[in-house]
DNA sequence: TATATTTGACCGAT
DNA sequence: ATCGGTCAAATATA
């Protein structure tokens, strides 16, 4: 994919994820105090279709040449390497290899998953590709990652599956499995909840935290990883608070029982800082993309 | 040259 | 026997 084009998809998703949160906050508003007008709700609504639209289109029109090749936004853009055309005979010689985990997604401790348009990019981990295989029973492939610092930290068995798992609307499941043990990013920021407790209960927290790496690449990144931790601090409080009807909405996005467009971005960047953003001159759209952060 | 991705093979779990 | 997770050489890219 071009870096135009790349650069417009993230634009895109970060624009999703802020229209999404703003037609949740709508909801809920309506849902506490009633006062939100229809029209307000089915803008915020229109909005999100459109940023679901533009998606689709710029995603099919990047995956067409590739059928079974999942989107990618990778921070190499390797473009596909064709097969080999003559076997390797050492791979006959190869001594024990490390033994596979189980296939259980409990014994391998799954710890969150979340669907979303495009295949997550910036989930505030650096992750290394090392698989991709074909599954059973489905048109598309399933890409494996793990942490991208194992190599130097081979203790730290974090890794993620992404997936497409539906034509259209495209839907891509991402799939996190084991906690990150690595210096790097034990204490980073972002993501996942990764107590199960957690997400039993539904939660889909993005965890903000300390970052002084990305700090140092992105200033201004700290203020904003720090008002997002207490945004979501504050909504965990106010979800606790709220009625059956938020928590039958967490539930469904959780446990993935219909997965809409509309929700599945939920993981995304928080967009109600944009005047936080602005305050410090911070180019919001920058996140996805730290070469350019650097320059 | 260093680093990341691709991809067929390997192998444990079912 | 089949499936899916991982390995590691080959390859692509910066």
């Amino acid at each position: 994919m071009s870096s135009s084009r790349e650069k417009a998809v993230q634009a895109l998703l970060y624009g999703h994820g802020c229209a999404n949160k703003l037609k949740l906050r709508l909801n809920k508003r309506k849902a506490d105090e009633g006062s939100v007008s229809s029209d307000h709700q089915d803008l915020a609504k229109t909005i999100l279709g459109c940023f679901s639209d533009a998606l689709s289109v710029l995603i099919d029109s990047t995956t067409s040449s590739s059928v079974d090749q999942p989107f990618e936004i990778s921070p190499t853009m390797s473009s596909p390497c064709p097969p080999p055309l003559i076997p390797n005979p050492r791979r006959d010689q190869r001594v024990s290899p490390k033994k596979r985990r189980t296939s259980n997604t409990e014994a391998r401790g799954e710890n969150w998953r979340d669907d979303s348009p495009a295949p997550i990019y910036y989930d505030g981990y650096l992750w290394r590709k090392y698989g991709q295989k074909k599954i059973k029973n489905s048109d598309h492939q399933r890409s494996y990652y793990r942490c991208a610092y194992n190599d130097d930290h081979p203790y730290c068995e974090a890794r993620k599956h992404v997936q497409k798992i539906q034509e259209d609307p495209p839907v891509y499941r991402t799939t996190y499995f084991g906690r990150h043990a690595c210096p790097i990013h034990q204490d980073a920021a972002f993501p996942v909840a990764f107590n199960p407790a957690d997400d039993s209960e539904g939660a889909r927290m993005i965890k903000f935290g300390n970052d002084v790496d990305r700090e140092n690449i992105c200033p201004g990144f700290q203020l904003l990883a720090n008002r997002q931790d207490q945004i979501l601090k504050e909504e965990s409080t106010e979800e606790q608070l709220n009625g059956d009807q938020d928590q039958d909405q967490d539930r469904d996005v959780t446990e993935n029982k219909s997965c809409p467009s509309d929700l599945v971005l939920e993981s995304s960047l928080f967009l109600e800082d944009l005047d936080l953003l602005d305050a410090f001159e911070f180019c919001p759209f920058d996140q996805f993309d730290f070469p350019g952060c650097q320059s």
